[in-house]
DNA sequence: GTTTACGATTTTGTATACAATTTTAGCGCA
DNA sequence: TGCGCTAAAATTGTATACAAAATCGTAAAC
């Protein structure tokens, strides 16, 4: 996420890419701590490597580094949340609608295929890949309005969205985004940049109303760190 | 910029911060090498120091990271300088708006000392500190309307246009933004959402228009690179 | 004279070693 | 039992050592 163009996969990059994975699949809950060593010995690399990993995703806010503490899974407050979508509520419609305006046929047909993988992940009951799969297609349309500078912003915040759902997500609402993304894809694919941007705007405030974004940080993980 | 909150000085932030300061100066010129012997030898740090600082810059496109090659400060294309002011004027105009909103007097005057500071700056000739508090001022708005996520992009963005204005400055316009920047804070003092809207809107437009975007990436340092 | 190949030097990538700080466990004492 | 203190263990911060890659200089070949 938001790597500097590293030609080859380097080692603290392939480490980071695992770990940002493995958040936002939730298999890495928010405050768990992320010890050098521990990683180190999983992926068979040396702390050296793993403190670059941890630095890449602590700027991305995917982890939280503490001096002498170590690495966190980070923990969005409710409050960064809300920030969170209210960036991307600046950021994506405008963008949505440029991507419209100069979207190829091509540009359709990849997006086509996130949502059908979208839709397949969701019936196969990967929500965890689902998800991953419906922040990609967020930052493609970026990818597709050619603004990778405004790109690699969404795709940060799509990074930090995914820990939010992870955190605040109520159940009682189903993953109904499936809609909304096919709504903009036929708006992307008529050139209607108005109705992208429109519709780009309500998805948005369709996500963050859906989040339970009342108080506490949520379920912390032991209770010292509930009363720390 | 964009640091991860250490509560102490790190020894890798302050020789990121140096690095910036001096890059933002412009007496590290864009496709300047950035050697991490020779920069750990002038801070008096280790190469691991120097390494974690360089990835931190890489992060906020001040400095590139070639594998293999090292360190280089960023020389920003065309395409990346407009790209950086469209993201700006997707997020600024709007950010001033709640800022007005929100704006109380303290706020008010903490902005009219950057102001005046800069006034001062520019009288001294110090064009280098004046820019870099011109910046601080886009900043210090986006921190007014409490959303530290969107300013800690703005920082980002700012940092890079930094770094835009020195490589594609015409000299021909004079360094008229304190006038922008006076209006600003005036609608800002009495919670004119609106005009400090279009305010910020046509600032940004202003410095856009005001640099030269015709072509190539302006100087290369070295011939090979001219043609690579 | 130009080009190409090869070796030496330099520089980066990674691992390891040591220092500093934090955490934890044990112990004494009220 | 509960609290506070001290020391050992564990973990992070930094420096150094070694490996891999790129650069540079030289020289040989055409």
């Amino acid at each position: 996420m938001q790597g500097q163009a590293d030609q080859r996969e380097s080692g603290s990059a392939r480490v980071a890419e695992s770990l940002a994975i493995a958040i936002h699949e939730h298999r890495l809950s928010p405050g768990m701590k992320l010890s050098e060593d521990e990683v180190g010995e999983i992926y068979g690399v040396s702390r050296t490597v793993v403190r670059a990993a941890l630095q890449e995703l602590a700027h991305d806010r995917l982890v939280e580094l503490k001096r002498n503490r170590g690495a966190f899974v980070a923990q969005p407050s409710v409050k960064e949340a809300r920030e969170v979508f209210e960036a991307r509520s600046l950021l994506e419609p405008r963008t949505a609608k440029s991507a419209a305006e100069r979207a190829t046929p091509e540009d359709i047909k990849i997006l086509q295929k996130h949502i059908d993988e979208e839709h397949a992940a969701l019936h196969a009951g990967d929500t965890g890949r689902a998800l991953h799969l419906s922040g990609m297609f967020h930052v493609e349309i970026a990818r597709i309005a050619d603004q990778s500078t405004v790109a690699e912003f969404i795709a940060q915040l799509v990074s930090r969205s995914s820990l939010i759902i992870a955190l605040y997500w109520q159940r009682r609402t189903a993953l109904c985004e499936s809609h909304a993304h096919d709504a903009l894809i036929k708006a992307l694919a008529r050139h209607d940049g108005a109705a992208a941007e429109e519709l780009m705007h309500h998805h948005l405030l369709d996500l963050l109303t859906s989040l339970d974004l009342r108080d506490q940080p949520s379920v912390p993980k032991s209770l010292k760190e509930a009363l720390n």
